[in-house]
DNA sequence: TTATCCAAGATTTTT
DNA sequence: TCTTGGATAA
């Protein structure tokens, strides 16, 4: 963490002192704002207000946990109690778990990720015949999810009349009620339901302002117009509320996150508080200089200009490379260098780029020179099919409505029940109007399909349903291990992999999430019902988990996205190239300001030194293309960048610098 | 029902 | 160039 003053500056003061009006914290980047939220919840729980009383909402869990941490350091444990830290998801779980009733929801809700809904959709535009549609579901799916995030319900958008969205705003419509037979919902669901809820029976929403009586939201900017109707409404007409956020490092506007949040903030609370934190605790001069002018070619809802009682620090320096193989392996050799002269650690280097495909290159290169590095973001455990495969028999044990869950694994592992099967039992059960499952049951398939395929399906779900009891009510995770063992589904995995090795991650993969939702089992005092955990599981992502408890010692390789809120002591930002950042779909979309505040958010990671590189000709796509270098290495303060590469070093040092054999930097490793 | 091939497309992704 | 998913053949 960034080297905290050892007490609050004036600005951090007034902001942690300040309750009594709505308050909008400014917080610029390395700025102290989690100290400044962790600081507030202890000093409104030292002014008498009880722990449980407060809740602070963040987007992330690594976030949550992160200020949970904080806060328990400042307090002690009794005092802390009841104390609300979760993400907005979380606490909207929450809402529907206990609400659920009220919005016509059985207890036991399945919670759908992108690909259920997607598989749904599909299904639905299937169904739909007569729509020539030559939108591909993915289109629609994100137009869904974008009115879901814009508050936007299914009506209304039925009302838009605008006719490249009228299909989606049908489908909209269908997948809401479709959802609703599930008894499901999806991530946006979680804010969307609630809110409609509270807005519908204002005697729920005043319990629950009851129970909040003083709401912190971390990472304003980022909110979604969905979230911000939350926001109010449990903020209240008072607004005992405190929101941190930086418009420069809104990054997520392509999601749903509406910056613009920050002013309606004012319009909607004239009694609105305003602090600025603009000492910068993290960075050089030199470094806060070049985000200040690269920054200052957007436009501003609120003027803010970092300024640090660090040094200038080190100039900032650019490379430039033939291509991207010579770029990365210059920046490994340098790595390797620089920590041998600086006695750094590796944990200290960050390679920070636009996209996932980037790492890829970096990753080999970095294992040739046997640099370790950990690799962030990319697929989340929950992609992986084995986890999703389990996930979905957990949930249809919970929740036999789930659809979506029953035809992921009916056939998984194989039961010789094909598609010819289930398109009859889809077509009866739809004529029932019931789900999947419970038509299984019913007497009346016997008419519709072969004898032996209603035998193969009821044996199944029978089997299900007995499995279900028994979880119930005796040892819920004995019970869920043998039930995997005898699905077979580990010799399954390992007749299905290509490799032995796949097989063995994918059994291990199994293993982490049982062990990891028993082990959160036990946390709480009282068992929780199997159906919430599966629920609170879904918000989850165990690889971030791992990466908290993996402290080693490795370079870092992640997005620009999976940077923001993190700092190093050397960020390398690579493929500084137009169409690569700003990114080619953003140029042809005219939107380069977000492009920009990508770039703000990769310099202001930097403790000590930044360097950027990018090349002039480059693999895209199977082809070399050349690249021009980024606009916005023109935006920054010239005289303090330092360029290098093929225009300005002379060879000797060329040689010295960059292009060290392998062999040499081996003799020079082991050495040390 | 499953295996294999081919064509299209290729940002970012907190939950 | 690599991945993914849909179509097609066995």
């Amino acid at each position: 963490m960034a080297e905290c003053p050892p007490s609050l500056n004036p600005q951090q003061q007034a902001a942690v002192k300040n309750m009594d009006n709505p308050l909008l914290v400014l917080a610029g980047a390395g700025s102290g704002k989690t100290r400044v939220i962790t600081e507030k919840i202890a000093y409104l729980i030292g002014q008498g207000l009880p722990a449980w009383h407060i809740a602070a909402v963040t987007f992330t869990n690594k976030a949550a946990r992160e200020m949970k941490v904080r806060a328990g350091a400042l307090l002690d444990d009794k005092k802390i109690r009841g104390l609300r830290v979760s993400t907005f998801h979380a606490l909207g779980l929450d809402i529907l778990r206990r609400e659920h009733a009220a919005l016509g929801f059985k207890s036991a809700i399945s919670i759908f990720d992108e690909q259920d809904r997607t598989a749904l959709l599909r299904e639905l535009i299937k169904q739909n015949p007569d729509a020539v549609d030559s939108d591909p579901v993915e289109a629609h799916s994100w137009q869904i999810s974008r009115w879901k995030n814009a508050f936007v319900t299914a009506q209304q958008a039925c009302r838009l009349d605008d006719p490249e969205l009228a299909e989606a705003a049908r489908l909209y419509g269908d997948y809401t009620r479709q959802m609703k037979a599930y008894n499901a919902v999806d991530f946006d669901d979680l804010i969307l339901l609630p809110v409609l809820l509270f807005q519908e029976q204002p005697e729920l929403l005043e319990k629950w302002c009851n129970r909040i009586r003083y709401l912190l939201v971390d990472e304003y900017q980022d909110t979604n117009l969905t979230q911000y109707q939350l926001i109010k409404l449990l903020a209240g007409s008072i607004g005992r509320l405190t929101v941190v956020g930086d418009d420069d490092q809104s990054i997520y506007a392509w999601r749903g996150a509406h910056p613009e949040n920050l002013v309606q903030l004012q319009k909607d609370y004239p009694r609105l508080q305003v602090i600025k934190l603009e000492q910068n605790y993290r960075s050089s001069g030199r470094i806060l200089k070049a985000a200040n002018q690269l920054i200052a070619n957007n436009p501003h809802l609120f003027e803010k200009r970092l300024w640090s009682n660090h040094g200038p620090g080190e100039p900032l320096r650019v490379l430039s490379h033939g291509d991207e193989i010579t770029e990365a392996r210059q920046i490994a050799s340098e790595i390797v260098h620089h920590r041998f002269k600086t006695g750094s650690r590796y944990r200290d280097y960050a390679i920070l780029y636009r996209g996932n495909h980037q790492s890829r290159l970096f990753e080999r290169t970095l294992r040739e020179y046997d640099i370790p590095y950990n690799l962030s973001g990319g697929t989340s455990f929950f992609a992986y099919a084995e986890v999703k495969d389990i996930l979905a028999y957990l949930r249809l044990l919970t929740n036999p409505d789930d659809d979506s869950a029953f035809l992921r694994i009916i056939n998984t592992p194989r039961r010789e029940i094909g598609t010819g099967t289930l398109e009859k039992l889809g077509q009866y059960a739809n004529r029932r109007h019931i789900g999947l499952f419970p038509a299984c049951f019913e007497l009346g398939l016997e008419q519709q399909l072969p004898e032996r395929a209603v035998q193969r399906l009821r044996r199944f779900c029978e089997w299900l349903v007995d499995t279900a009891d028994r979880a119930e009510r005796g040892d819920t995770f004995a019970v869920i291990r043998e039930f995997i063992d005898r699905l077979g589904y580990e010799q399954w995995l390992k007749e299905s992999s290509k490799t032995e090795r796949a097989a063995q991650r994918k059994i291990a993969n199994v293993h982490e999430l049982i062990g990891w939702m028993q082990r959160l089992t036990d946390q709480e005092e009282k068992h929780p019902p199997l159906s919430d955990l599966v629920a609170k599981v879904m918000l989850f992502d165990i690889l971030e988990r791992n990466q908290e408890e993996n402290v080693s010692d490795r370079v870092n390789l992640m997005t620009l996205h999976a940077a923001k809120g993190l700092e190093f002591p050397y960020v390398f930002l690579i493929g500084m190239e137009e169409n690569l950042l700003p990114h080619q779909t953003s140029i042809e979309e005219n939107n380069i300001e977000e492009e920009r505040r990508l770039a703000y958010v990769g310099i202001t990671r930097a403790q000590k030194q930044v360097t950027f590189s990018y090349c002039t000709r480059r693999k895209r796509y199977g082809e070399m293309t050349d690249c021009t270098p980024s606009r916005f290495l023109d935006e920054l303060p010239a005289e303090e960048l330092e360029w290098s590469g093929k225009q300005s070093i002379d060879p000797e040092e060329k040689k010295e610098r960059g292009m060290a054999s392998l062999a040499q930097l081996r003799d020079l490793l082991t050495e040390q």
